[in-house]
RNA sequence: GGCCCCAUCGUUCAGCGGUUAGGACGCGAGGUUUUCAUCCUCGAAACCAGGGUUCGAUUCCCUGUGGGGUCACCA
């Protein structure tokens, strides 16, 4: 039987390079073996769930190449392929588990929670729930919930005994039973949790072998409980190493650019940045480091797939894209640098330089900033500092707005307006005036002390690349003598 | 902290009981190039520690150490 694998991103932010790589090693099994690669949207999270992150995640997959054989856009017949979608599903399940006892309701309020965990905390207990709803009768439950009674429904977990999860690349894991906790199942708005929709799904959907990060090692067993308690066959579980920032912590935006937009918008080739991922963690042997998605695909084997994280270097990716361009036609790399250079932007770039240049060769040495990764700040460094400050506060100062483009809902979308918005808000709070905040800003932002408009020119830059930028002034202000 | 995972040059991937421990990136030196880049040559650079098992351990086992993950009505 041909396998059936699938990815599941979850739409709460920018595409993320981990999604790509986990998409990846699914894609190669399954092609490798003839099987289907499945896209499923996880948006069980009303609150942080959008339609743009879920569009830039399709977009960001095709770009690498990494087609999927049934999805919410193309279909297939096990659908839908978006979670929001299947809820009555979920409940009609959930319900089979409160039948056999697998599952109960549970009626207690978040404070009586928050008090539960103040208390395991001050004692030093492990964080879990206590069990408090697990008593009620069936029957007494049933009428309650019926009666309109908030509540969530908690997976019964046995109190001794232990798990077992079967990693096909790890062995076996052992997880006494004691440990796992009772997770919320299906949550008070009547959205299941990942655990049971993952499992739910999985096996509707006919997924035969799950291929994810280690970070979900320590649900496995939950996924497990749940399997057996709708008397199902679990799939084969894989669990991949994390990819990893420099100081070897997993991979995130508060250290390094994550977004794979990023690393489209910077002209990185998406066949070099897929060999280059599929390079961190699995490798041809005999010293291969360089080849498509093809020949990884012919390639493909379990054997050949490390269990450590790996960190994620650019240095290489960009000795790897150097090569490939150096490798490329001339008319290929022609259509390409023009596409990457002014497709879908060119509008904006005439309209930030037009009132700025006095002759068409101006042009482009005046826009040469909205390209490229890092710059160059010798000539704005010592004015990055305003007259009142230091550099230590200049530095804060920056740490917490690159904080406050995330955080804000307002400047998240990195629109002018959202970032005007955001930024006179932040200015304020952060007592600094918008003539101190904004030259700041902008230096940091572009290495000049000249652009267009502000909120304009961080616009047209895009935050993965303003992101970038903020990053490496704040080194370049630490690496300044006082 | 409890539980779980992981462990070869700075990074990444080889090695799957006996090797001068290999490749790539990065780094250093030299060469080609008017310069830079490219390209070529050479070089420095690693088996976390301690116990076992074995004739022999980087390789198998155990312990320690280190790093990581996870402990939500987020995925």
């Amino acid at each position: 039987m041909p396998p059936r694998v699938r990815i599941a991103p979850s739409p709460t932010g920018d595409p993320h390079v981990g999604t790509a790589y986990i998409a990846l090693f699914n894609y190669a099994f399954a092609k490798k073996h003839g099987g289907t690669f499945i896209l499923r949207i996880e948006d069980t999270d009303q609150q942080r769930s959008t339609q743009s992150s879920e569009a830039a995640i399709f977009d960001a997959l095709r770009w690498l190449g990494l087609d999927w054989d049934e999805g919410p856009d193309v279909g297939g017949d096990r659908g839908p392929y978006r979670q929001s979608e299947r809820t009555a599903i979920y409940r009609e399940h959930v319900q089979t588990l409160l039948n056999n006892g697998t599952a109960y309701r549970c009626f207690c309020t978040s404070e009586r929670l928050a008090a539960m965990r103040a208390e395991q905390e001050a004692n030093k207990q492990n964080p879990g729930y206590d069990g408090h709803c697990r008593g009620i009768d069936p029957a007494d439950a049933a009428s309650r919930a019926e009666g309109g009674e908030a509540h969530v429904i908690r997976l019964r977990v046995p109190e001794e005994g232990e798990t077992v999860i079967v990693d096909e690349l790890r062995g076996d894991i052992h997880f006494s039973n004691a440990e796992v906790d009772d997770q919320v199942l299906l949550k008070s708005d009547g959205f299941p949790t990942y655990h049971l929709a993952n499992v739910v799904d999985d096996h509707l959907m006919g997924i035969t072998h799950v291929i994810r990060g280690e970070d979900w090692i320590t649900s496995g067993p939950k996924h497990v409980l749940l399997y057996r308690g709708f008397g199902w066959e679990p799939p084969l579980f894989f669990h991949m190493g994390l990819l990893r920032n420099a100081d070897k912590s997993k991979l995130s935006k508060r250290k390094n650019p994550v977004s794979i937009d990023h690393y489209r918008s910077l002209g990185y080739l998406p066949t070099t940045f897929l060999n280059f991922l599929a390079t961190m963690g699995f490798s041809m042997g005999e010293d291969q480091e360089r080849f498509t998605l093809e020949e990884m695909v012919q390639a493909f084997d379990w054997s050949h797939v490390k269990t450590g994280g790996p960190v994620f270097d650019g240095v290489k990716l960009d000795a790897f894209c150097g090569d490939d361009i150096r490798a490329m036609d001339p008319q290929a790399l022609k259509d390409a640098l023009v596409k990457h250079a002014f497709e879908g932007r060119l509008e904006t770039l005439v309209d930030l330089s037009r009132e700025r240049i006095n002759r068409l060769d101006d042009f482009l040495p005046y826009i040469s900033f909205f390209f490229g990764g890092e710059v160059d700040y010798s000539s704005v460094i010592g004015k990055m500092v305003p007259k009142k400050r230091d550099k230590k506060e200049t530095i804060k100062v920056l740490k917490a707005y690159l904080e406050g483009i995330e955080r804000s809902e307002a400047a998240r979308a990195f629109t002018v307006e959202g970032l005007g918005e955001f930024s006179k808000e932040f200015a304020a709070a952060q007592g600094w005036k918008p003539k101190e905040l904004y030259p700041l800003l902008r230096a940091a932002a572009t290495g000049r002390t000249a652009s267009p408009s502000l909120f304009d020119t961080l616009a047209a830059l895009g935050k993965d690349r303003v992101r970038l930028r903020l990053r490496s002034a704040i080194e370049a202000l630490r690496r300044l003598a006082d």
